[in-house]
RNA sequence: GGCCCCUUCGUCUAGUCAGGUCCAGGACAUCGGAUUUUCAGUCCGAGAACAGGGGUUCGAAUCCCCUAGGGGUCACCA
């Protein structure tokens, strides 16, 4: 008989900094993922919030908002941690100071981990004479030579010192992880690693260990830049008595185009990213029109920039399982209830993955076309209300119907509001070159009054419309082109947008014979 | 520099554990064609990769060894 399949416990520990990365939240999504997919498809799976805040965030509703909001957007909710609470709590690791403490004294008690009174300045020269040597650096422990004597003068001195954490050495520490297989440290070559400052207050290393344990996490899954944190916290966890949780060390997220790890700090520097550029630069196109500036916050390193400028959480969630995973040698459209069902961790590759803004941008145009016409409506009427444009949700509605394809992100409305102005303007090069151009105001002139003026209101449809400027066309012996591309600019003044028949259509017949007579007169000027 | 990780088309990846069906499959991007002419979309097509070298084997992208390259990490940050 086989064990019962344990259940499996997974946790994202975000510092609550403002924004949530993309890169931290594809960390995130997996866990969420193996959480799910154990308790839809195993023996149960809980997702775990906990946050980093030892920092003590000057306004944490301010610093941690973000983060929480980008997690519901993408529809991620958490089974334990901020706001629902949870057996496992505090969540909040400034609230965990207590808990760490006691964990502190029980291994300083245990000689586990011992006071260690060389001053910074003096640990620093060891580091830098081993790097000059050429020798791997291991911790000096010269306070580990001191006699009682000495150490309680010290001590009664208020000798400040830090807690160091005392590294067996000789031994091999391994993990099996889930994505690496069998990774081996020496232990003799680990430094002993400060696990509480000269104040008292614990490191990152120590309290993740003690945090993991007590809320019971069975899979730490996170990026691969933790891989060299792992022996030590294997190490901390088997002193406190407590089994190592599974690891998985996921690839991390390149910059587009890169072999660098996605960071926040290089922002600058991805505005001149080739493979980047594009999405800045709709930024800088959409924001300023709904009153968000283009800040770090939301850029495309960003979840909120997604949200901001029109993306679909599906397509994010998309572009983000696959990033690093993957199913078979062929489906690419995953929504998260399939990865739920299909998302296993021994699927995850190892090498990094270049986030890339062009199949996000065509996952988006896939989860955009699945999108109900209610729900594009209404997330494009948020933008025109932000935009502070007037529409009519009806007419709204016929406009989304008439773009088709063409409306990928929701923001893409903003560039056919003329369709909702009462005045238009004519971009100058496109008026030139289809309007007033030899041949074409007569030719205009002619099928506008012959056919266009005597339709009635019930045939203005695009369906009439084109079958009159095909045979119109015909007849003329010209290119229907002429007259497809006059009309567009005559009645909406751009050059691109919708099908013509279905510009004219949303025009109305009066305010397109209007407009045509006024480009006429204008072209005449010309 | 020490330790650790990684290496298939430009990119994301399938195939590697159980060597032959892989002169390497899919997707994105690119280019070309069609839809007899906006833009877009759709359809069809093209080019494009096993880092290098040695072994083992009848046979290697797949196993072994070496080399090279890339990356991560070496804090009283997380």
């Amino acid at each position: 008989m086989s064990a019962p399949a344990p259940t499996v416990r997974t946790r994202f520990a975000p510092s609550p900094t403002g924004s949530m990365h993309i890169g931290g939240m594809r960390t995130a999504l997996f866990n969420w993922l193996h959480a799910r997919h154990h308790r839809e498809h195993g023996a149960g799976g809980t997702f775990v919030l906990r946050v980093d805040d030892t920092d003590r965030a000057r306004n944490l509703d301010e610093a941690l908002g973000p983060i929480l909001d980008a997690f519901r957007w993408l529809g991620l909710d958490w089974d334990e941690g901020p706001e629902v609470g949870g057996p496992h709590g505090p969540y909040f690791q400034s609230e965990r100071t207590e808990i760490y403490a006691t964990a502190l004294d029980k291994l300083l008690a245990a000689g586990l981990a011992y006071k260690d009174f060389d001053s910074r300045e003096r640990v620093a020269a060891d580091r830098d004479a081993a790097q000059k040597a050429g020798t791997p650096y291991v911790t000096v422990r010269r306070s580990l030579e001191l006699s009682d004597t000495e150490r309680e003068r010290l001590e009664a001195d208020g000798t400040p010192f830090v807690v160091r954490f005392l590294v067996p050495r000789g031994e091999t520490v391994a993990i099996d992880d889930a994505v690496r297989d069998r990774v081996e440290w020496d232990t003799s070559l680990l430094p002993d690693p400060v696990i509480a400052r000269q104040d008292g207050s614990v490191l990152y290393n120590f309290a993740t260990t003690v945090d993991d344990a007590a809320m019971a996490i069975t899979d730490v899954i996170r990026a691969e830049e933790h891989l060299s944190n792992t022996p030590v916290q294997v190490l901390l966890a088997r002193a406190l008595g407590h089994e190592p949780p599974r690891y998985a060390h996921i690839p991390f997220v390149t910059a587009p185009g890169t072999t660098k790890k996605l960071s926040k700090r290089d922002i600058g520097k991805y505005r001149n990213n080739p493979v980047f550029k594009k999405m800045f630069e709709r930024a800088d196109e959409i924001f300023p029109q709904i009153g968000l500036d283009v800040t770090d916050a939301v850029s495309p390193v960003m979840v909120a920039y997604y949200e901001s400028i029109g993306y679909r959480p599906a397509a994010v969630i998309n572009a983000l399982g696959r990033l690093g995973w993957s199913l078979d040698d062929k489906t690419e459209i995953f929504s998260l209830g399939d990865l739920v069902r299909d998302f296993t961790l021994d699927r995850v590759v190892k090498n990094p993955a270049g986030l890339d803004p062009d199949k996000l941008f065509n996952f988006q145009s896939h989860w955009m076309n699945e999108t109900p016409r209610d729900e594009k409506v209404s997330l494009c009427g948020a933008f025109l209300e932000k935009a502070k444009i007037a529409f009519d949700a009806d007419f709204l509605g016929r406009l989304i119907d008439a773009m088709g394809d063409r409306l990928k992100l929701a923001a893409d409305i903003l560039d056919v509001a003329y369709f909702f102005a009462d005045e238009i303007e004519y971009d100058p090069k496109a008026f030139k070159k289809r309007v007033a151009k030899a041949g074409v105001p007569e030719h205009l002139r002619a099928f506008t009054d012959e056919r266009l003026a005597s339709l009635a209101d019930a045939d203005w449809t695009p369906a009439r419309l084109e079958a009159e400027l095909t045979s119109f066309s015909e007849a003329a012996e010209k290119s229907p082109g002429l007259l497809i591309h006059a009309l567009r600019v005559a009645t909406t003044g751009a050059a691109v947008g919708p099908g013509v028949y279905d510009c004219l259509d949303l025009v109305g017949r009066e305010k397109s014979l209007a407009r045509v007579d006024a480009a006429l007169a204008n072209a005449a000027d010309a």
